[in-house]
DNA sequence: CACTTGACCTGTCCGC
DNA sequence: TGCGGACAGGTCAAGT
């Protein structure tokens, strides 16, 4: 589920609410979700407020007072849902449905703070996990280690996604764009639209692309982002936001989840097929794999 | 080494 | 209805 845009919003909505907060008491069910020693939890993060709140790729960073800090990952079905203590919450939450629901048969995690509110982690294929840490290993940690430059800061430029993704020349650009240390945050769901945009197949091998044609793929690539962030991000099935909202970018989407519908720039029927692995989405019109050429000989 | 394929989990949907 | 299989936004470890 989440990508860059929606662990984005999670982010902007964590930030907003849990700054000088409290942590009282933190519960989990299984350590798959929240591997951490229970010594550790009780002494970093009970009584210690939360003095930031990060994203990295499509991690979250929760930092404490205390020297140590929280990175999740939600993976495919993680949710980081906050809610109120019960009197201020009830009428006027955006999702009161899912929130009065809460906890539920995928809560892994809930953080309890000394007002009473709560936070949920939620996840449902427990692929996601919440991890202590020492805020000076922060970068140290083997997630964080492996990824590649941010596509949303000023310093990403076309100069160095080129760079960067030609470490990959000899695979299909699809599986190169899913690459998190070639740059950090695009899914499924960015990679198909933004190969769209530039009229790319995603089977096409790296090294077979001009610069000039990589030159727009940068560009397609913050666009498109920037473009769901601006809606709040995808909600394909489970992401909602820290405050149980959907994203509404999937109605904007060009090709995801849209096989047999037509093209918004042709009109051709959007296919649907396997590439790195994964389920694809493309305008057979838009998107032709092109012959390969001479930059694989040298 | 670079790259591809399964595995990790649970839930849902689709065909028989 | 019920059951088996494929599939789902992501990342690793293993395999080639």
């Amino acid at each position: 589920m989440p990508e860059l845009p929606e662990v984005e919003t999670v982010k902007r909505g964590l930030a907003s609410i849990l700054i000088n907060k409290t942590i009282k008491s933190i519960s989990h069910d299984t350590p798959k979700s929240f591997p951490n020693e229970q010594r550790l939890v009780e002494q970093f993060t009970y009584h210690a407020s939360i003095i930031l709140v990060e994203r990295r790729g499509k991690g979250l960073i929760i930092q404490l007072s205390t020297g140590y800090t929280f990175l999740i990952h939600l993976k495919m079905t993680g949710q980081l849902v906050y809610v109120d203590s019960e009197i201020r919450f009830g009428a006027g939450h955006p999702n009161k449905s899912l929130v009065s629901s809460l906890p539920d048969r995928s809560t892994r995690v809930v953080f309890l703070f000394s007002d009473g509110s709560k936070l949920y982690f939620n996840d449902q294929r427990k692929f996601g996990w919440v991890k202590l840490l020492p805020t000076a290993v922060l970068n140290e940690d083997s997630f964080i280690k492996k990824l590649g430059p941010e596509p949303l800061e000023e310093d990403f430029t076309d100069e160095i996604f080129i760079k960067q993704i030609r470490r990959r020349n000899r695979t299909n650009v699809k599986a190169a764009l899913l690459d998190q240390s070639v740059l950090a945050g695009v899914g499924n769901i960015y990679a198909d639209e933004s190969l769209w945009e530039v009229g790319l197949h995603p089977s096409q091998l790296v090294g077979d692309i001009s610069d000039t044609k990589l030159k727009q793929l940068h560009k397609a690539v913050i666009d498109v982002l920037l473009l769901s962030i601006s809606h709040g991000g995808s909600t394909n099935k489970n992401y909602v936001d820290a405050f149980g909202r959907k994203g509404s970018y999937m109605a904007f989407a060009k090709v995801f989840r849209r096989e047999g519908k037509p093209c918004p720039r042709c009109g051709t029927e959007v296919n649907k097929l396997r590439v790195a692995g994964r389920g694809t989405h493309i305008c057979p019109h838009c998107q032709i794999l092109q012959k390969t050429k001479e930059l694989t000989k040298k």
